[in-house]
RNA sequence: GCGGGCGUAGCUUAGUGGUAAAGCUCCAGCCUUCCAAGCUGGCUAUGAGGGUUCGAUUCCCUUCGCCCGCUCCA
């Protein structure tokens, strides 16, 4: 839980966002729209390069994943066969009196005697409210009780001393329209739908409609198939994607944290079941322990690539600036996952709020493209020429031991789908004589991450406040954002130390434009230089280069050479002019 | 969705039923030989809508947004 200490670090993290245009709300000058959330320049910078750091770490830098870029609207049978349409709208109906909130289809049946009133009149001021309203009793439970309770409810409602109207009983069996804590009518169940929903084509009637996608795995799901066969992969192999993803969020909270429309980081790493692995390799292998468990091999079981992955990401998270001490690994306990996933591993990260999740590593086994499979009617499964070589040379014992294992997997899939126990273990036997033909539907680690969760972190991250006092004893407060270099929205900041001293604006404009085909520059020569290091120190920016009366042969071996200064501790060194492009190239890549 | 708090310039704050104030930031000019120097000038605000009133930023209602708690959290 956030302390009282953090609030307030929040709230200048807001302010600077804003002041320095990382952060603006959505729809500023209407009032803001509740939950929606617009990058500024700056902002816009450090989220592309995130996005880009992640991709070329996550696909060009590999042989075994590629890319997708899917529409955000699907066929909306997707989002059935995913279990978002069911799991996505739950009816909530709350409590008139106490205004406790219920699901509407979990309320526990009620029956009895139901007393309704039609209003209620203040004998003291005779005003009179015509708002119905009803309370259940038991069977044999004096009907007073149930008028105190309609007077509380009137009470509530401004009405002193309440004197009911219109009261009228009703025999009742098994209603979940009443609170069984205290017998009070509930409101109407109102349907409360996650996913964002609109209508495709001109007409807006049940027939379109359409969501906008709650996540962006399943359309790396639904195009399996198509990418596999052009892709020239075969399993182990991943499907990465970076998109925009629509929650219709109960509770925005948090700043960027928790919106409404956010931008989704998904890979889905396809791999072989582990009876696969064992035919095949004749052992599966399972970690031994905690940490990177090196280039993949062959043999490794889910497991191991789970855990893979979960070490790949805390690299990741490294290599741009969040070291492992400020994130922490979270493991799912049983009773918490998925119905569908083995593990999950959340990667958290200790914000000033709370610590909170930056990233799910789920195991979830075979569900999501066996779902698909079911409800589209389209195969899902993968031939495995190896898997069909190796299983021909299995003993008999070893064959059927395997295929017993992954007839048990599948028929657990297909008993939860609602298929009866008989035709389960039929099709589960048919997909285990399939696997032994070298077909099976693979199994997926899927890392998820968010990418706006991601920049929040980094900006709270980066964000500091130092104490300075000048030379007249005043104190003041300087902020930095120490953004990995990687990361930062601009790379160097250039400048003129002078600026009404024309040779060296001309100097100074030469160099920013040698840099700027190779990095984010800024170009400033308004101010004194130390107003303009500070407020590059504001956004972020790690290097300077400054042009002074040197670099242009005021000193002649200075010639040519240039201030560079680090936005962490100030620290300057001299450089020349033409080591500029590699000095910078190491340190920003 | 419920309850509580808040809403004045880009930011931080002042103030009043009768001309809306300041600091910082920002912009322009001058000046300035390395860490928010100085001088001059400038832009910019009562979240939105309605009501009461001669007059509302101030009082009332509605609405939107932000914060806290509850609820929810695939």
């Amino acid at each position: 839980m956030a302390e009282a200490k953090d609030i307030p670090v929040m709230e200048k993290i807001v302010s600077l966002c804003k002041r320095r245009g990382f952060v603006f709300q959505s729809s500023d000058i209407y009032g803001g729209i509740n939950g929606f959330w617009d990058y500024g320049p700056l902002g816009a910078e450090l989220k592309r390069n995130v996005k880009e750091l992640w991709w070329n770490t996550m696909t060009r830098m590999r042989e075994d994943v590629v890319g997708l870029e899917a529409t955000i609207i699907m066929h909306p049978q997707i989002w059935k066969a995913s279990g978002h349409v069911d799991t996505f709208s739950d009816p909530m109906s709350d409590c008139l009196l106490t205004k406790k909130r219920f699901r509407s289809d979990q309320v526990e049946p009620q029956s009895g005697i139901a007393y309704h009133f039609a209003g209620a009149r203040d004998t003291a001021s005779g005003r009179e409210l015509n708002e119905p309203f009803s309370v259940l009793l038991p069977a044999g439970k004096p009907p007073e009780s149930a008028r105190r309770t309609a007077q509380l409810f009137y009470q509530q409602r401004g009405l002193a001393q309440a004197e009911l109207l219109g009261e009228r009983t009703e025999k009742v069996e098994n209603s979940q329209r009443y609170n069984p804590e205290n017998g009070a009518l509930l409101t109407e169940p109102r349907p409360f739908n996650l996913m964002f929903k609109t209508y495709v084509g001109p007409v807006a009637d049940e027939d379109n409609v359409a969501y906008l996608r709650p996540e962006t795995a399943q359309a790396i799901f639904a195009q399996f198939k198509n990418v596999l066969e052009t892709s020239r992969q075969k399993v182990p192999f991943g499907i990465a994607q970076v998109g925009k993803a629509f929650r219709n969020e109960v509770t925005p909270r948090n700043f960027t944290f928790r919106s409404r429309e956010f931008e989704q980081m998904e890979l889905e790493f396809f791999i072989r079941p582990d009876e696969a692995i064992e035919a095949i390799c004749g052992t599966v292998a399972t970690p031994s322990g905690p940490g990177h468990p090196g280039q993949p091999q062959p043999q490794w079981g889910w497991q191991m690539w789970h855990q893979y992955w979960v070490e790949e990401r805390i690299r990741f998270y490294e290599s741009i600036g969040l070291p492992r001490t400020s994130l922490e690994e979270y493991w799912q306990k049983p009773e918490e996952l998925a119905h569908y996933a083995r593990a999950t591993v959340d990667l958290l990260f200790k914000f000033p709020f709370g610590t909170q999740e930056l990233e799910g590593i789920a195991a979830r086994s075979d569900f999501d493209l066996s779902q698909h499979q079911r409800c589209s009617g389209k195969s899902m499964t993968v031939f495995d020429e190896e898997l069909k070589g190796a299983w021909a040379k299995l003993a008999p014992d070893t064959q059927r031991a395997l295929a017993d294992r992954y007839a048990a997997a599948r028929k657990r899939y297909l008993e939860k789908t609602g298929l009866p126990t008989e035709a389960a273990d039929k099709q589960a036997a048919e997909d285990a004589s399939q696997l032994g033909r070298g077909y099976y539907v693979p199994h997926v680690i899927e890392p998820s991450a968010g990418v706006d969760r991601l920049i929040l972190a980094l900006i709270t991250h980066a964000f500091r406040e130092d104490e300075v006092t000048d030379e007249k004893g005043k104190k003041e407060t300087r902020t930095i954002m120490r953004f990995h270099p990687r990361v930062a929205p601009v790379k160097i900041g250039v400048f003129p130390l002078l600026k009404n001293k024309p040779e060296l604006v001309k100097r100074a404009e030469e160099i920013r434009d040698l840099l700027r085909p190779h990095f984010h520059v800024f170009y400033d020569e308004a101010g004194s230089i130390g107003r303009r290091y500070a407020r590059q120190d504001e956004a972020g920016t790690p290097f300077g280069v400054t042009i002074d009366f040197d670099t242009l042969g005021e000193t002649p071996e200075l010639r040519d050479t240039v201030t560079v200064r680090h936005r962490d501790d100030g620290r300057q060194e001299r450089l020349a002019v033409g080591d500029l492009l590699a000095w910078f190239g190491s340190r920003l890549r």
